[in-house]
Order: C-alpha cells, then sequence, then structure tokens
DNA sequence: CTGAAAGCGCTTACAG
DNA sequence: CTGAAAGCGCTTACAG
C-alpha cells in the first residue's frame, strides 16, 4: 500500500498536524521534530496526494483570461476554446473568466490586468501587446503572487511564468524555406503580409522569414511589407493593389490573419496563375482555400491546446508544481491539403 | 457554493446512501425516489466531483502497456515515455506496467494480451501487429471488460476503443506533396524504404505516398519497395545496393525505422549529390541529418503525447467518461531543419 | 512547538 | 428498499 500521512506520523512518533507542517514547509516546528519527519518520509517513500490535499484545503483555483476583442477567425475559435475550458471546469474546482480589451491597444490591457490585481486571483492568461508598460503591469501581478502566463504572442524579457505559443521566429523560418523550395523560378518576388508590428508574433515571423529567405534563397527579392491590421477588407484592397502594381508576384507569404480578404483576390485569380501561397492559421476559409488549391500551407497554432496547455501550466504554478516542459510546448502544424484533420 | 451529495440528499429528503446509489445509477431504488433524487440533481445543477468520489472509493487505476522488443530509437524514446509516465503515475493512483514482446510477432502479442486478461487489469495500450489473431485477442479484452487503445499502429476494424497514432495514409500523401515539389527535376526516380508490411502503419504510409505521386506528379516513376525490417544495418546495405543499381534516384521516402543505416550511406555521397530525402520520426540521428542538410524533411509523431493520451484515454474509459477528441488527435508533425524543437 | 478532532465530497459495508 | 456511520488522504482551526 502506498504510505499516507497516517503512516509518517506513526513511523516519526508525531501528530497529523506536525506531519502536514513539515510537508507543506510550515512555520513552527522544532528541527529535530523536522527532521524526524522528514526521515519517516523518504524512509516510506512518501509520495502526497494532491487530490486529497485539494479536496481538503477547499481550494479552487481563480484565472483569468484576458483576450482581444478582435473578430479574426483565429481569436474567435481562441475564445470558443476558453469558453469549451469553462464548461469544463465547474467538476474542476477552478472558475475561469474572460474579460475583452480592444486588439492591439496597450493602454487598455494594462488597465485589465490591473483591474484583475486589485480583485485578486491565481493566474492571468493573456495576449501581450509587446509594450513597456504592459511589461511593467505583468511585473505588478507577479509581484501580487498572480501567476502569469501569455497566450499566442509573448511579451519580451518579461517576468511572466510561462509562454503558451508557437516560436514564432521559427514559423517564419519554416515559411521561407517552404516558400523557397516551392517557387518554380528561383528568382521570383515576395510579397508579405502583416497584421501589426506592434505584436510580437508578427515581428518575430517575418524576423525569421525575411532571414533565411535572405541566407538560402539569396535572388527572391522581397516587396516592402504590406500591413493590413488583420482586417479582412483592408487585407483585400491591398492585396489587390500590390498585384496590380507587381504582376509578377511569384509569392505571398501572409503573416497575419483577415486570410478572408485575400483568399478573395486569389479566387479571382485562379488557381493556375495565382502565386505560392503560404499563410497561418487554419480556419474554415484557409482550410477550404488548401482544398480548393488557393492556398500552398498553411501554418498553425492549435488554440485548443494553448488554452488547456495555459490552464494547465496556472493551475501547477498555482499549486507550486512544475510544469512538464514537453507536453507545454506548442508546435507549430504544416498543414498542406494533403495533412489536414 | 457548488452543491454536494449532501446538498441533494437534504431538498431530496433521502439519505446520502441513496444519492449514491441514484448517482452511479445502482439497483435498488424505488422509482419515485429516484425521481425525486434526479430531479433535485438537476434542480441543484450538481456535478459531481470525480476527485472525491475516487478517493472515497480508494479506486487505483491498473494500466499495461505491450511494446515491441524492437531496438530502433523510435521504440526506445516510446518505451522512456512510458517510464516516465510510471515514475508520475505514482501520486495518480495509477500502476502502470510494460510488457515486452518480439516485433512483428502476432502470436507473441497475442500471448501477452491473454496473460493480461486473466491477471486483469482496467485498460492495455498495445503497438498492435495488424492480424486476425490480434484482433481476436483484442475482442477476448473488451469483453472481459478491459479498455484497448492501440499506440502508434492500429488494428484494422477491430473493437479497440481508441487508437492513440498518427493517421499514417495522410502522413503518406504529405511525405509524396512534399516529395513532388521537392524534386528539382519533374521525371525523377524515387526510392522507397520500408520497415514491414505487417505492420498498419507501414502500410498505410505507403498507400498514401503512392496514390497522391500518381495522381499529383504522375511523371515521377517509382522503384519497388525496400524492405528492411527497421534494421539500420540492413537498411544501410539495401539501400547502398540501390544506389548502385539506379544510381539517378533522385529521391528516397523513407517510411519505417533504421534511419540510421540510410543517413550513413547520404553522408558519403554528400550534401550535394544526394537525393531528396523524407523520412519518418525525429531522433537523434534523424535531427542531426536534418541540421547537417543529409535530409529535407522529417514527418514525426510525438511519442511522448501518444503516451500521455493513451494513459488519459484509458483513464476516461475506465471511469465511463467521454474523450475530448480534439485534444486526443495526435498530429504529424513536419520539421524542416527551421522548426526543429 | 505539538496534538486531538472535525471536515473536504464522496462511497461502502452493515443494519434494519 | 433505505439510512446512519465510518472512512478515503489530507488540512485546519483550536487548545494546550
Amino acid at each position: 500500500m502506498k504510505p499516507t500521512v497516517h503512516d509518517i506520523a506513526r513511523s516519526a512518533g508525531v501528530s497529523l498536524a506536525t506531519v502536514d507542517r513539515v510537508l507543506n514547509g510550515r512555520p513552527g516546528v522544532r528541527s529535530v521534530t523536522r527532521e524526524k519527519v522528514e526521515q519517516a518520509i523518504v524512509a516510506l517513500g512518501y509520495v502526497r496526494d494532491l487530490a486529497a490535499a485539494n479536496l481538503a484545503k477547499g481550494r479552487t483555483y481563480s484565472f483569468c483570461f484576458v483576450l482581444p476583442a478582435n473578430d479574426n477567425s483565429f481569436m474567435i475559435r481562441l475564445r470558443e476554446e476558453v469558453e469549451d475550458a469553462i464548461r469544463r471546469s465547474a467538476p474542476e474546482r477552478a472558475r475561469i473568466e474572460i474579460v475583452e480589451v480592444p486588439a492591439f491597444d496597450a493602454a487598455a490591457l494594462v488597465t485589465a490586468l490591473d483591474a484583475i490585481r486589485d480583485q485578486g486571483a491565481d493566474g492571468v492568461a493573456l495576449v501581450a501587446v509587446d509594450a513597456p508598460e504592459v511589461r511593467a503591469a505583468v511585473e505588478r501581478l507577479t509581484q501580487a503572487g498572480i501567476a502569469v502566463v501569455t497566450l499566442v504572442s509573448d511579451l519580451g524579457a518579461s517576468s511572466r511564468d510561462h509562454y503558451a505559443g508557437i516560436d514564432n521566429s521559427a514559423a517564419g523560418r519554416t515559411a521561407a524555406n517552404l516558400m523557397g523550395r516551392f517557387l518554380s523560378k528561383v528568382d521570383g518576388r515576395v510579397a508579405i503580409l502583416a497584421g501589426s508590428m506592434l505584436v510580437r508574433d508578427h515581428r518575430e515571423r517575418l524576423e525569421g522569414f525575411l532571414s533565411v529567405l535572405g541566407e538560402e534563397f539569396p535572388r527572391v527579392a522581397i516587396l516592402p511589407v504590406i500591413e493590413a491590421r488583420d482586417d479582412p477588407a483592408l487585407v483585400e484592397t491591398m492585396v489587390r493593389e500590390a498585384l496590380r502594381r507587381h504582376p509578377d508576384i511569384a509569392g505571398i507569404y501572409s503573416l497575419g490573419a483577415g486570410n478572408r480578404g485575400l483568399i478573395r483576390v486569389l479566387k479571382e485569380k485562379g488557381t493556375a496563375s495565382r502565386p505560392v501561397v503560404i499563410a497561418h492559421e487554419l480556419t474554415a476559409s484557409t482550410r477550404e482555400a488548401l482544398q480548393g488549391d488557393l492556398i500552398d500551407a498553411v501554418l498553425n497554432q492549435d488554440p485548443g491546446h494553448e488554452v488547456r496547455s495555459a490552464i494547465r501550466v496556472l493551475k501547477a504554478k498555482a499549486d507550486g508544481l512544475p510544469v512538464l516542459a514537453a507536453q507545454e510546448r506548442i508546435r507549430i502544424d504544416i498543414f498542406l491539403k494533403d495533412n489536414l484533420p
């Protein structure tokens, strides 16, 4: 039988309360007593039953997800995944709330984070806007003992406990590698479509893409980055304009959201004469475009995994437990039309 | 406050024991009583605390992993992941055992499965050899109320509860798509390297590869499949021989294991004059080959995810709980040298 | 600094 | 068919 606190108490000749004090590193135990208990613990090979502990504590976790009120498909999915988690969280003694803030708005994000700190919570997950004032607000949260996980987009050099998202620089490099190999002519021109350089994920993808393309496919020319705020309508206009001005565009790397707009333009061009296209995030529209041969590859991050991972990490932090790095690494999915889930 | 069994008992005017009987669908409750309780349950919006239930039951899960005694890197990793899980399983009231059986040996697998059924267990995970007698043994397990999960390689049309592995047909199709696009000449010759046609995963990869290559890259010629039993030494000999007989091989798809042998041959040829190579499973050697430009892409399944997923599913089945399909889908990782983890 | 007792939410003999 | 009581492994006031 697995040893319990009773076994330790008996073996060390102390009471349950004392065992508990030692187990939880609480003060008020003479060091001789503490040592006796510690010896019993290793001698018996005791490992504590966390479920029982949490039950006794009546512990219920309280987490908050701060999400941008962005209406692109990816953010909508992300919100749905959090809502699903909320539905499942009832039996797991966790209370999860969603707070929406305007997209790409550091000030609003800071206000929301400070409000959470004032209310109190065990942990916060946020899609970070990469700005000094956000860094400072996160610092205030961690100072207050609240665990912080960045979601989807990270915050550079901050005190957040964990980042639940993909390596965006690797994603950019991967996109460049595929783009270079998929281009039929070695010396085409490539257009890059981004949302905003205010968020770190877009900046990192861009950087990664440019570096690999520059090193390994030096004859490919790159047009100035098109910044379309992840807005389908704006994307559509700007891509149309770019293709008009540069009819020889051989490839498009869409590293942000709003791909619906891009796909409308591609559809007009037709499968045969469209450029090579690599986009991010598998949504209803990119999936359809992949199947309809309008897009060549989609790099994806799984919002369900990100949300579940963020919650697992917040729980582990709240319990003071280590996180299983391998389990929490969010992978870059590469989808061709052949491996769509 | 979340309602508990006490609240239901009070609200329905019955005892805890009766509430428990209704909750767990146990017999011996008059239907009037049962209905009173059921009404209270919905009225209060009760949801049971599984952790507390398991604690009270003193439930401890007993699972068994049946793994092939294969010494390729992938199987070694898989075993290590199970061992890690065993280490972590102590606090989670689960007892997990590993049983080793000779690789590609249906009879030995059947013997092992029947032994487990006789001993008793809550669930079994096995790397299936796709044979009728294995199917029958699995049937006997599920008949005995033991949950069965196939791991890495599935068992066609069987009564297994779940498959924790990738879609191998999609993996083969994806490999073909990449191969077709990566080949510099549209009309090269491609060699295929497999382990054994006795395991379903290899057969499915082959099928998927051939179908996409045939449809989308019809001018690519395919050489007869080389079957090398996942054995590095054998792989080395056979690949060397193939390259000697067909010096014009432009691509190699290695859909099984034993890639160390393949990589030795590639190293001799040198980065510049080697064929396009797509392989499976990220191991120390394929990783190094990817970084050293000896391999172009590696399709991977994450053994850690597969093992953890198998355990989650076995637990859910043992508890009679639904599995979260989205969470348990094992993805095909595509690694280029740019997105290595 | 230490311990006896009650309790977390559920289940399980046992008695009636 | 139904209920009172004890217990799962841990924690928490409270008393000393």
